[in-house]
DNA sequence: TTTAGTGTCATAGGACTGTATGACAGTGGC
DNA sequence: GCCACTGTCATACAGTCCTATGACACTAAA
């Protein structure tokens, strides 16, 4: 399986999974369309309640990156955001200048930093395939 | 004052005084050795209680921001983290990837996702006074 | 229709978080 | 020493968060 979940790093469970949902379209392994793990055998695998499963898929859904069709299971949506353009802006910005505020507390110099950045995009676009972010 | 509580955002008071510490120390509006305005005071301008304000300033001093001295007060620190580098570079490239997991959610591409990246870059330079960041 | 699979909802308890209060300790000027 | 200022600690309490349980509703295949 390609969840893990790390029972001692003090982050709740629901909020581990959500993140690597969403780590995982980012860069191609699970592609639109693509059913989720159901949300009882994860469960079991993971070791972890059946509703701690099910609320990270909630907030998934809210956040736009899957559907859910009842009776059927959870499935990647195409990339959209139930954002809007403004909304999305701000908060991609705030989330930069998180990393930006960040580097200049780790003393990490633009240069720097702009190649660490250039290095993740480039991660990024090779786990998916040699397919740009769009 | 520098300092502004949003009561309605939902967010702890007391995180919110520490990421606009982080903010003002990274954009220059705070310099090293600067004092920070005392615990009572600003708990009574700000309308909250000291101790929310103390909580804040424990916090910045885990994260070597700030150094308090007893008696005296706190103030701003030279630029140093508390951490060694391979965790420091290990937390920014989690920052790094949230924005660019972000982006790629909120079909950003990477040429605009760089410009904006280099954009807040140029801010945070030019609030501290055309200094580089380091 | 039955059965086995899917997700959902209401509810509850234990732990944690955020904030508040009061008493305490260090510093420096009078 | 006293006083006014600094930050600190122990404690308390309300609210929230995370997880867990049981009952429910939808879908599809037998």
């Amino acid at each position: 399986m390609i969840f893990k979940i790390d029972f001692k790093s003090g982050k709740p469970v629901y909020l581990q999974l959500v993140d690597q949902v969403r780590y995982a379209a980012a860069s191609g392994v699970l592609q639109a369309g693509e059913p989720l793990p159901s949300i009882r055998p994860l469960a079991e695998e993971l070791r972890v309640n059946r509703n701690t499963i099910a609320k990270a898929y909630t907030e998934l859904e809210n956040q736009g990156v899957l559907e859910t069709r009842p009776g059927k299971g959870c499935f990647l949506k195409e990339n959209n955001s139930p954002f809007t353009k403004p909304i999305r802006q701000k908060l991609l910005l705030a989330e930069i200048d998180e990393a930006v505020v960040m580097a200049h507390h780790l003393q990490v110099d633009r240069e720097k930093f702009l190649a660490l950045v250039q290095e993740r995009l480039d991660y990024f676009e090779q786990q998916s395939g040699a397919k740009k972010i769009n």
